[in-house]
Parts: C-alpha cells; structure tokens; sequence
RNA sequence: GAGAUAUUAGCUCAGUUGGUUUAGAGCGCUUGCUUGACAGGCAAGAGGUCACAGGUUCAAAUCCCGUAUAUCUCACCA
C-alpha cells in the first residue's frame, strides 16, 4: 500500500490516545515493582490551556512513560485546584449578569450555583491536556475540594490550632478591594509606577499663619490622618515638639510627634501618620498609642469617618481632594515621582492595607526541617541555585494569613460562642461537644454556635496534595499512601516556589515526618520572541490548540522541548514546532524507505551493510548512555538533541543511505531486519518525547507481533565497540573531503571515482563505505604520490582522486583552501611550539598533558609538510 | 537598598572539578542540486579577540577582584 510522503499527525493522534486509555496503560496500582510517581500541579479549575501548561505536563509525561518503559510502576495523578478567588470572581460574574447578588442568595445558594459552574467549566482544561497525549491516571483525578480532601484541610486546621500554630488576631493585612478579600504576602505583586509627591502644609494648632509641611503619594488618606512625625533629630522641627497640628480641611487636631523612623533627607523631612491605611504607620500608631480612623469601605471608596467624599472610590478622591487643598491654602506644590506599589496577582487591583481581624498560621517551626531537608539534598532542586531563593526565604519567613473573606472553598471551621470565645473543631457537633464541656454554665444549644464565615487560602488545602490524593492524611497506614509517598519528581515553575514549594515540603515533613519529593525541576517561563512574557492582555501567546493542529502535537511537544533547559525561560517560537512537524516528517520517510524494499532472502549481506550493522550498533549505544545521563541531570533538551542527531544524522544519513540497495534491487534479509530493529530501538528511545507518530510506527513495522511501544522495554546501554566509531568518524572525514571536490569543480554525483589511498602511518578505513557514499568505482591502496590528480589529506594519510577528460578542476579555488589550511596549522604550530619551548610548562605540566602537545607538534608538522608540498605540486 | 544568577556565532543554548589539535550544537544565512524515502529534502560553505578592565597560573571561556548590562528573589521612605 502507497504510504503518504508526508507525515499527517491528525489522523493518528487521536487514535493512539483512545487506544491506550482502551488499554488501561496509564492505570497504576500498588503492586511489587519500583514505584515512579508525580503529582500534577493542579491548574484552576477556571484555566484554559496556555503554552505555560503544554510545557509544564510535556515535561512530565516525558519522565513518566520513560519510567513506564523502565520498569517502573509508573503513577502520574492528575487533578485541579478550586482556585477560591479566580471560581468566585467567575460565579459572581455569571450572577451578576443574571442580576444576582452573594447577598440575596445566601451561602448555600451561592455554594449551589459554584458547584454547578465548577461541573460544567471546570474539566476544560484536563480535556485540553488530554490532546497533548498525558500519561495520567485518570481514575486517580482529584479535586482540592472532593469530600476526601476537604475532610483533610480542615483535620490539618484542627491539628495546626491545637498545637498552638494558628491563631487568630487583628493585622494589618493585604486586602483586595475587588475580590473583597485578604491576600498573603505572597499574593502581592509590587510594580513600579509614575505617580505624584504631593507636598501638603499642616497649620500648627495656635499658631495662625505656621505651617509644616509633609509629603504624601496618596493625598486622599489625609482624611484618616492621626499624627504628623519628624526625626527627633531633625533642627529644622525642634521649635515644634511638643505642639499640635490641624489636619487639612477637617481642622482635627493631631499631635505632632517624634521618631527615628523618618528619614529627614525625603520629602520635608516631616511625615502624616495614617495608622489605618500604612503598615509603617500603624506600628507607630501603636508605639504612640495614636488613634486610628479606618476611612474606607471594603470596597475601597471612602465611608463615614472620611467625613468628606464619602462614597467616592480612593482613586476619584485621591484627583478630588486636590482641588479641595489648593483652595483651602494647603497645597505647597507637585511632583512627578516614581514608586512601587503592591498588587494584587489574582485581580490585579491595588492592594489597600487594612486592619482587620484574620486567622494566620506560624510558620517559623514549620519551617526549620523544610530547610534542611533541601539544604542537605534529601530534596534535590533542579537548577539548584533556587536553593538560595529558598533558604533566603525559609529563614526570613512570616506568619501566613491564611484566611480568606470568600465562600467558595474550606469554611474554616471555628465556632464562636455567644460569649465571644471560639472553640475549633472538624464538626459542629464535635465543637458543640468541646464547649458543652468548657462552658457548662452556658446552657448551650447547637444552634448557639455560629462558625466563621471565611474559608481557607486555596493554598492552605494544595500544601497537602502529595498526601492527600493518596488520602494519607486520613489513612496515613493506606497502602496507597505508603507506595507512592514520597513522589518522585516535582515539576513546577520558579514563581511558586515559595506559595508551593516550600510548604509542601513543610506539610510533608509535619504529617508523615517525610520529604514529599524526591527531587524538584524548576521549567523556566515561556516568553516570546522578545523575551516578552506571554499574556493574554499582550496577545502575545498563540493557542496551543491550535499550534497542535498545525504541527502535530509531537511536533508542538519537540518545539516546546528544544529550548527548555531546567530554570531557563525559554523563548518560545513557532519556527521550533515547525522542526518539530520536520523531525516527523524525516522519521515517517525514513520508515516508508525501509517498508517499501522488497527483500531476497537469497541474497548475501554486502560488506558496508556489515560495516554499518555494527557500527550503528556501537553508536546507538554510545548515544544511548549520553541520554541517560541527561536524564540524570534532567537536562532534558539536550536528551531530545542527541536523539534528534542520531536519527536524523547516524541513521537516516549514514546507516541508511549505506544500506541502501540500488535503485529497484532487492535487499538481504539480514539487513532488512537490522534496519528495522534500529528504527523499533530508535522509536523506543523516542517515545517519551513524541509518544504518536513512535506508537505508529512501531506497528507500521512490526504490527501486533511486538506489543505496544507505550509499555514496551526501554532499550538500557551495552557496551560498544569505540574502535569502529572513531574508524567510522574517520571514513567519514575522507567522505566530505571527496564530496567538497566534487562541489567545488563541479564534478557531477553520477561521475563515478577512483580513489588512491597513501598512509603514511596506518590507519583504519572503512573503504566500502567510502565507496558507497562517494559513488566510487574502486578504492586502490598505493605507495607513491599521483600526479594528475586531486589531493586531499585527513589526518597524516593523503587521497588521490585521479583526473579524467571529463573533469575540469578549479586549480585556483583549490590553491587558496589549501593556504588557508596551510596558515591555519602554521598558526596552530605556532602556539603549540611556544607552550613546548617554555620550560616551566615543561617542568610544571603533567607529563600526559606535555605529551599531548609533542604529539599535536608531530601532526601539524607532517601535516604541513604534506600540505606545502601539494601546493607546490599545483604552481 | 541587600542578595543571587547570568553575559560564548545573526537567534536560542552546550562547554561536566583550568590542559583533549587556537571554542561546539540546533535554527537561521550563502551557494549548488527535483540525486528514485523525504524541497517539511540533499550536498557544500560562511560566521565567535568567549561583555569590558585587571589579577592568579607553566596554562583561563573556565579561578579571583572590579566595572557595565540583564534577569530573579527579598526589603521598601511617605
């Protein structure tokens, strides 16, 4: 049957996929072997695929099926997270254009309403991974709020208060106006942004006509302003202390005081103090015992106690109250200024420090074994220079605000009492029990108890995923939990390193006294071109979707994998999925050459076919063991690099141009086969990266006799024979030096060539194979220079290809590559000869390494010879 | 502001404890080819004072110091 010249993925892909799923390949079940197991970073339950993922899941499912061929009881568990804020902001959406509040609703109905969103738009994404060919468990899928797991998150809360980890208090937290939520520390994005120094005067109080001035990037917050504070040492201001000022437009009277806190080189050297509004601040509010007047909603616009503007958003008053101040005197002058100012990395809105009551978690003992653990290399960070980025972040790290003022999530489960105290517990009933017994005197009813309203950070439940989907936090003694733990390999990107990472690490050591992972691979990000980072809003990221239906999606997977060494960003472009679709291509036609010989078992093996067998045989196993130590060292491109240069280079462009049989001739059985079984073998190496086309053909060349690719064994490094490959090196430096001649005086493919060999130190050749990639007529050996003929030497032997009539040489072209030559190795000479003539290197140099150099002195020298002797020849 | 990491061909990157013929790869580029698997191909070729300035050493892309630039992390002064 007529196999197409061109690869077409489309009709392949899809197959393989159901096929495999059909076959149960991707289960796994505890069973006697070596487990090999990753859990998936979950992606949101609202994300849609982006290059970030294809990068990311390519990644794993490589490793994956390479344990799988290896033996390995290979476990990839899938699943996502419940992303609290990005599903709540997209249900609150979807109400809202129905014109629905969370208020009219209710907690319940809302919760309802998620639930339903979650179970329709919910598995896009692992639908999208699906086409990228992931060898996942399927039956394994998770979800951070699937009963099992929540039960969990919520023992983990119970278990972290009762050793005195969590608590609850009032902080000045990071609060997103838009999401109506406190965000952690993490959270924040700090950006830096052109904005204005407005510098404002203060009239001292009792003193008509006396001013001091501050200044401020955010005018409107004067309206919440408690204080006014100097450096005690500043001279400007000694006159002052003691005295009281009138805040602008509301003429409250503020205490003017002093501390080392302010810098006397910014500004004015004096500073307003808005305690409710400025973490700085507020320590100061507390150490002067200041008043604080908190002037804004949670939704950012200003309330009440502003007492001007009340109901205008923070951005509109910070414009309005300009021209308030300028009437009233108060606006000494503007400046432009550039600042950092923290964001929020889920809504992107400006974060608004706000005091308010939320439930934290020390981290500080938690932290202590997560260090070591990486520290020591019990958990292996790949590149490891993150390790710094870590401890950095391990040894300074805060307290964690893990509440969250949203409903879709853990509800932390706290219950306040009616006398104020709070009583936690996994249940209500169980809470209930607790207080009954604490406070006998309350006569309590269940109903009584009321439970926090605030769920937990999603963070707070993804922390405990490497337990949890094995349910090793309910049934730590599971068998599940017991094999797969701890996982094998972690693949994530830097930018969570702490928000993940690390308290993976932390939860791990704290529940089952054990790493989580063995070792963690850091993917870079994916820019563009131009080093841009690919976003939505740039429109700089293609659809990855539909790079697959362009290039296939092993070609996409091969462009992804080109330019990914570990913790790089990588500067991802079409062109690389092109090589991909390419590589494909080369393979598929590579298969349709062999599959369309017809073979004669009658016939002998011919003697380059021998040479080739063998030498392919050595070189697929030298290639071989290199790809294995890349994988060591996860350095995955350059494993995908030398598969792409054995198949396209060793294979395609050697061992099959040489076991070629000439045009409609038959081939003999030996070499058939051999030529299949390097193509199964090279397949096999392969699969891991490019999993479709491999399957495809493998059954194009060995149908069902041989099993399916996915769980076939991996090929594992033997030992070869160096010899022939640098023999063969060798022939092949003879092969372009004949094929250069041939190209520089235009000496036609089909002219068929004599070649004489001259050694003048013996050396091996492969003269078949010479032959039958030069379209030689005959290889002589001889003893005496040829005149007549075109000269080339490789290492110290000399080649001659005798004239004929019909062969018109480029004298000139040849006397200038030989000068080249010829200055090149004198140039070579040169330096070699002063390293030899110098004689501390001769005394301080290892003999091996002085050796070394008399033996590039020797070559040079004959070669040069040689060389100088040809050109004269040509004169 | 503090720290980390980097800077090698037009682009993206290798170069493993200093010595392996005065630096390698892929892509791109130039030239020539419909050569009976592949033009999504074949063949040949060009292209780098290893960011800059010092130092250590018999010997430096590789080690040390400084400068410049870039990226990241942490902190943040209004």
């Amino acid at each position: 049957m007529e196999i197409s010249s061109r690869y077409n993925p489309s009709q392949i892909e899809g197959k393989w996929y159901a096929y495999w799923m059909d076959k149960g390949y991707f289960r796994s079940v505890p069973d006697g072997r070596k487990p090999f197991t990753i859990v998936i970073p979950p992606p949101n339950v609202t994300g849609v695929l982006h290059m970030g993922h294809i990068l990311n899941n390519t990644i794993q499912d490589i490793l994956i099926r390479r344990a799988r061929m290896q033996g390995y009881n290979a476990c990839w568990v899938p699943g996502t997270d419940h992303a609290s804020i990005a599903t709540e902001a997209k249900v609150v959406h979807m109400l809202k254009e129905k014109g629905i509040t969370k208020k009219d609703i209710g907690r319940e109905e809302f919760m309802e309403y998620a639930w339903q969103w979650k179970e329709k738009h919910g598995g896009i994404i692992l639908q999208q991974l699906k086409r990228l060919g992931i060898s996942c468990d399927w039956d394994r899928l998770k979800f951070t709020m699937d009963d099992s797991l929540s039960e969990s998150v919520i023992a983990v809360f119970v278990d972290l208060y009762r050793k005195g980890f969590i608590y609850r208090g009032v902080r000045m937290v990071n609060w997103d106006p838009k999401a109506l939520t406190a965000v952690s520390d993490e959270e924040v994005v700090y950006k830096e942004v052109q904005s204005k120094l407005y510098y404002v005067r203060y009239q001292i109080e009792g003193s008509e006509g006396e001013y001091i001035t501050i200044a401020t990037t955010r005018p409107e917050t004067i309206l919440g302003d408690t204080a006014v504070c100097v450096h005690p040492d500043d001279e400007r201001y000694q006159h002052l202390k003691g005295r009281r000022v009138l805040v602008p437009l509301l003429n409250r009277s503020v205490p003017l005081i002093a501390d080392e806190y302010v810098d006397p080189v910014f500004g004015t050297g004096a500073l307003k103090i808005t305690p409710a509004h400025d973490i700085n601040d507020y320590q100061l509010g507390i150490k002067y015992k200041l008043d604080t007047i908190n002037i804004f909603n949670d939704d950012g616009s200003l309330n009440e106690s502003a007492g001007l503007l009340v109901g205008m958003d923070r951005f509109q008053a910070r414009e309005a109250i300009i021209p308030l101040l300028e009437a009233g005197g108060y606006l000494v002058k503007v400046e432009d200024y550039v600042n950092k100012i923290g964001y929020s990395e889920r809504t992107q809105e400006v974060i608004e420090p706000k005091l308010s009551v939320q439930w934290f978690c020390d981290m500080q003992s938690l932290a202590a074994p997560a260090l070591e653990v990486v520290m020591k290399e019990e958990v292996r960070f790949f590149p490891d220079k993150l390790k710094n980025t870590y401890a950095h972040w391990m040894e300074n790290v805060k307290d964690w605000c893990i509440s969250r003022q949203l409903w879709w999530g853990h509800r932390i489960p706290a219950y306040y009492l009616p006398n104020q105290e709070v009583v936690v517990a996994a249940t209500q009933e169980e809470a209930y029990h607790i207080a009954l017994e604490k406070y006998p005197e309350l006569k309590l009813r269940i109903s009584d108890l009321r439970q926090d309203e605030d769920v937990l950070d999603t963070w707070f439940s993804s922390w405990l995923w490497p337990i949890t989907v094995f349910d090793g936090m309910r049934y730590p003694e599971n068998e599940d939990i017991r094999y797969y733990y701890p996982t094998s390999v972690l693949i994530t990107a830097p930018d969570i390193i702490f928000f993940w990472v690390a308290r993976m690490i932390m939860a791990g050591m704290e529940w089952r006294g054990e790493i989580p992972f063995r070792d963690v691979y850091f993917t870079g990000m994916v820019r563009d071109k131009l080093r841009r980072k690919m976003s939505k809003s740039l429109g700089n990221s293609p659809d990855p979707i539909d790079l697959m239906d362009t290039y296939g999606t092993d070609g996409v997977r091969m462009g992804m994998l080109l330019s990914s060494p570990a913790g790089n960003d990588l500067m991802f472009d079409e062109s690389l999925c092109e090589q991909g679709r390419n590589f494909n291509n080369k393979i598929w036609n590579a298969l349709r050459l062999i599959k369309g010989w017809k073979v004669d078992d009658k016939q002998a093996m011919p003697a380059h076919a021998r040479i080739a067998v063998d030498w392919f045989d050595a070189r697929f196993n030298q290639v071989l063991a290199e790809i294995d130590d890349a994988f060591l060292k996860y350095r995955l491109s350059d494993a995908l690099m030398s598969m792409y240069k054995l198949i396209w280079d060793d294979f395609c462009a050697y061992f099959l141009e040489i076991v070629k049989p000439p045009y409609q001739q038959a081939i003999d059985t030996e070499t058939y086969q051999s030529a299949c079984a390097n193509l199964g073998r090279l397949m096999q190496v392969l699969h891991p990266f490019m999993p479709f086309i491999t399957e495809e053909v493998w059954h194009a060349l060995y149908g069902e006799e041989k099993g399916d690719i996915v769980v076939s064994s991996m090929p594992q490094t033997q030992a070869y024979d160096a010899k022939i490959i640098h023999t063969f090196a060798f022939s092949i430096e003879v092969v372009e030096q004949i094929r250069r001649l041939r190209t520089e005086n235009n000496i036609a493919p089909k002219q068929r060539l004599d070649l004489f060999i001259l050694y003048h130190d013996k050396e091996d050749v492969f003269k078949e194979v010479i032959s039958k990639l030069c379209n030689l007529s005959a290889v002589y050996e001889t003893n005496s220079k040829r005149e007549d003929a075109l000269s080339f030497v490789v290492h110290k032997q000399e080649f001659f290809i005798p004239f004929s009539n019909a062969i018109n040489i480029n004298v000139e072209e040849e006397k200038a590559k030989l000068q080249e030559e010829i200055n090149y190795l004198q140039g070579f000479l040169t330096s070699v000869e002063k390293k030899l003539s110098n004689p501390s290197f001769v005394q301080n140099a290892p003999e091996k390494v002085v050796d070394v150099e008399r033996k590039k002195q020797n070559d040079a020298r004959q070669k040069l010879s040689l060389l100088q002797e040809k050109i004269e020849r040509l004169k």
